[in-house]
DNA sequence: TCGATTGATTGATATTTATCAAGTAGTCAG
DNA sequence: CTGACTACTTGATAAATATCAATCAATCGA
């Protein structure tokens, strides 16, 4: 793997704290390789060969049942993703695929799983990420369940606010087919979605979100910590 | 705590292979309470204080969001819940009501975070739980995502058959209403989705389910292992 | 530059799901 | 036993969401 790309990958906070020597272990097997858009990463159902590692580009997890398909997330550097089937040495749960030229680092299960036999800080890493992951599910579910499309969409934008820094513009920067199935809603459903948000001081044209007024968008969607916020 | 609980706890995987000294830090402060029916165990946002194991009864993990409410889960003896919101120290995103009445261990969480801190043996088993419980939530939401109601109540009734040592006649166990929330839809949907099911070689009677063609049954819901099995 | 393709939008319609309003059956306390 | 209560069911209707068909706009490769 080329060192340039190291100290990204362990300043993660999966791998900041482990030894010196685990992560080297880690390192040794591991690979760094560039795909193009649109490549199958891994597909659910197959045993777990690597824990991925997303250096540039985005990924989207998606998961199919019966020709049918939907948007579980999308991943964006530097992150990992598919730790738990890793650690649990079990079938993928979701399929990847790189939404645009990507780099990914690729380490071998077995060597994860050997360190995390091995190094326990490793260990506790493992298991912050996890409860992580875990809780954002969770969140995801609550969306799902306790909220229509529309108020998905209201608050899927209030957080895109915030993560850009409380810009009152930004980007949406995801195709609106893959938001509408990360919503769980059609393509025709966003569109009719973010019309039925325009009254509220939502603008969206083409990639480009505008926010004309946030109190009305927020008195709609009603965003939660406790569906909302991804930090905690 | 009376010291017939004991062993049963010890025997859960998520305890079972740690240090003795470990286990007897976690039962030091821990103590047991029977609960009557409906009673909250715990709020949602409120600060994770004990980890809870469920030993006689059930327990109902729910969610809420502006007025309205769903079912997450159906805790059954033995087992934990809430974890990860112990081992983060972060609010609970659930709440928790007795179904019936109901014996609960509670484990003070700053007891868990720090033998989960001392003992590598049992962050790991913490790895292996949390793993299990992010894959279990990860093919709850392609279950929401990916089925009609129809198809999820078919596959439901497929599992209980399976969870029930594969009998065609079993006990429901649950409330109606329970499970069309857990299902993520209304109890009247719930009951013209049961009818629905009749020609599929399904006949429900209060609690007892009959499954009558089981083939067909299977042909309208395709489970998958990535989304139905429970155990990988 | 120009078809061809792809993603987004719109309108019409169909399907799914929820809501509302009765009504039924079973349970339970007095 | 009885009246109140609760879970469940049913029918009618409404709302949410999906599907289908058509069009538009942007992009891209030849």
């Amino acid at each position: 793997m080329p060192i340039h790309d190291l100290p990204e990958i362990r300043a993660l906070p999966l791998f900041e704290d482990m030894a010196q020597e685990s992560f080297d272990a880690l390192v040794r097997g591991a690979y760094v390789q560039t795909f193009p858009p649109q490549v199958e990463l891994i597909t659910e159902g197959d045993r777990s060969d690597f824990l991925h590692v997303v250096i540039s580009g985005s990924v989207e997890l998606f998961a199919s049942w019966n020709r049918r398909n939907t948007t579980m997330a999308t991943v964006r550097p530097i992150s990992t993703f598919i730790l738990a089937a890793t650690i649990k040495d079990a079938p993928y749960l979701m399929s990847a695929r790189t939404m645009e030229k990507s780099r990914v680092v690729l380490i071998p299960s077995m060597d994860v799983r050997d360190v995390f036999e091995t190094d326990s800080e490793f260990a506790r890493a493992v298991v912050t990420e996890l409860a992580q992951c875990y809780r954002s599910v969770i969140k995801n579910t609550k969306n799902l369940k306790l909220r229509s499309s529309i108020e998905r969409l209201a608050n899927f934008l209030i957080r895109g606010h915030e993560t850009n820094g409380h810009a009152l513009e930004y980007d949406l920067n995801l195709e609106k087919r893959r938001l509408a199935s990360f919503l769980g809603m059609t393509s025709e459903n966003l569109s009719r979605a973010i019309k039925a948000l325009r009254p509220y001081g939502v603008e969206i044209d083409g990639q480009k979100v505008r926010i004309t007024d946030l109190d009305d968008l927020r008195k709609l969607a009603k965003p939660s910590p406790l569906i909302d916020d991804y930090s905690t």
